[in-house]
DNA sequence: AAAAACAGCGCAAACGTTTGATTAATTTTG
DNA sequence: CAAAATTAATCAAACGTTTGCGCTGTTTTT
């Protein structure tokens, strides 16, 4: 029953003329007579002709395709943002390939070999919390495969990024518990290898500064990201000898095993709580932060995705310059509970 | 610099044998000697030589890829589940493309169309909620793509399906608030022409019946699933002569709202709500629901993934067999409080 | 009326790989 | 020792499409 998909060279055997001359008429090229091209056109119709786009593809050398890859489709953050890649790729005619490298170096290597071997025509990149190396995206240049990192970016500028300056965020986020009168405010940072921490550390460092008020190392503590290490920071605030009242947690997860675990002592009212945003309800809460680090997962995948498609369409790049795009984040500030 | 990609014919070329020997070498076949092959092995190594997919995949007419429409990625059920599928195609050594229908006929259409020209090697479908026909899926019969729905499926068997039986998920829900001593139970359904909403309500009226009380149709209210829907449904019920001491929501965006409204109101006690599972924090809230409909998305995912790999590999499929698979969806009843 | 321009189409190569058929050289067998 | 079997490699076609070039016949320009 699954009769073999019409071919132009069916098309052409049908009509007595050569494939090339089907293959131009499909595609308006001026050489071909109106009628010709017109009874072309009915017979691809009529015999439910699908250009085969494998030998398209094979013979251009092109695949109209973009690789993605990132650490967890699962996280919300994420999964906005590829979101916004296929939204933007889809306009363009592009198609979109993913896959997780689940923060996983070795895996992440893999994908990257995979993706090329699939002769992706360009890659967005998120990189994996174990990425410390970066020679697998090398290897992309000498392929002409452009890369664009978003989110998470390697720790050099001579790459094409988009990503959220934490820095200037966390200062944005400082700034506003120093003016509602903090006076001590602890901060739960992520491992110290992370250079998103880093951006923490600097940008809280620097409000703390610039409002020439006295940085307290022992207010930043490093934590592991899971419940536990959330409840052994809370407690190093607990005890503090100048008990914060306000902490800015690494990200909503962490804010919230901090929430569960005031409520169940009772403290909650006793602290303001700033977050920087990765889960959508988190407003919904009764305790939640009062103010939240907007990272704009959408405004970076579509960001991200035009850039990349800049480079695969620019002629050759042998223009040595780089984007690097900051989306500003911004603080979003939740209305005061009555 | 981009040195082009070396190919199996200038291997052939530089140690003076054939592009088929080469072929063969690198593919252990045996009627190469050992001598020959190590030689092409070791030069190919050395050149860095990729195998270009798109000639492979031109060539044996297969992509090994499958293709994932779904309504919306950045729904944190549909992300949970393509990250499924893409863990069960990676471990077949498949790639993963997909497109997003945005809940529009018109688009969903234009994208298994799509999908066909790209000659995926199979489709995994979650419908849209415009779509009510479905000829757009039959086309791909003829080019042999085989295709498997999961959760939004079209409401008939003779095609390969994973699924949740909302009903009997539904029938679990009523009988557990039930048990719980309610007896006037309200239910915010979705829009009626949903296949989910009929489930739901069969579940309930079976429930109902079962339990020798008697069905009242008033409980039962459609609701667009906004916010204000949501309300206009919570009033209904706020006003019924036999008010509802427990609600059973649509999902949990419908128990969000109605949670936030019966908190305005301070009549959030008064309600006992049970609802299906969309956002993964929705326990932390404070008078969260009592209990979820788990729809295990990742399972949904692996399975359909796993079903579709299995049709791509199975011989010709003039068995006539389909796979109807139904996920049991459980309740999952929260810690109470205190 | 010759030269130039052009319209309309075909030829053939090319993209990189795989694979059935074939050949040539060597070894085994009765 | 001739015939058969085995080994090792080659040939050539094929997958579907695109595209530079060339060819013919007609129309326009000088």
């Amino acid at each position: 029953m699954q009769s073999k998909p019409t071919t132009i060279k069916e098309i052409a055997r049908i009509l007595n003329i050569s494939p090339s001359s089907v293959s131009r008429g499909l595609h308006d090229h001026p050489s071909i007579g109106a009628v010709t091209r017109e009874k072309i056109k009915q017979l691809a119709k009529s015999l439910n002709y699908e250009p085969n786009n494998a030998a398209i593809l094979f013979q251009k050398g092109k695949t109209y395709t973009i690789g993605v890859i990132l650490p967890e489709l699962s996280e919300h953050f994420f999964s906005i943002a590829i979101s916004a890649i296929e939204d933007e790729a889809i306009k363009k005619n592009y198609t979109v390939i993913f896959a997780q490298s689940h923060d996983n170096y070795d895996q992440e290597v893999k994908l990257v070999e995979k993706m090329k071997n699939q002769r992706v025509d360009g890659l967005l990149v998120s990189i994996s919390k174990d990425t410390s190396k970066f020679d697998h995206f090398e290897k992309l240049n000498s392929f002409n495969i452009p890369v664009v990192f978003f989110d998470r970016i390697p720790p050099f500028k001579n790459v094409h990024y988009v990503a959220c300056s934490l820095e200037s965020a966390t200062i944005k986020a400082v700034n506003y518990l120093l003016k509602k009168g903090h006076r001590s405010i602890g901060m739960i940072n992520g491992p110290s290898t992370l250079y998103a921490s880093e951006e923490r550390k600097d940008g809280y460092m620097q409000a703390i500064t610039f409002n020439r008020l006295k940085f307290d190392p022992s207010l930043v503590v490093n934590c592991d990201l899971t419940e536990e290490g959330t409840i052994d920071a809370a407690n190093q605030f607990l005890n503090h000898k100048r008990k914060p009242t306000a902490i800015v947690a690494f990200n909503d997860y962490v804010a919230l095993f901090l929430i569960k675990y005031f409520k169940k002592l009772n403290v909650i009212n006793d602290f303001d709580i700033v977050s920087y945003a990765n889960l959508p309800i988190i407003s919904y809460l009764d305790n939640s932060p009062v103010a939240s680090v907007e990272q704009y997962p959408y405004l970076q995948g579509q960001k991200a995705a035009n850039i990349l498609l800049d480079l695969i369409h620019s002629p050759n790049s042998e223009n040595q310059a780089y984007y690097n795009t900051i989306v500003e984040s911004d603080l979003i500030v939740n209305e005061v509970k009555e």
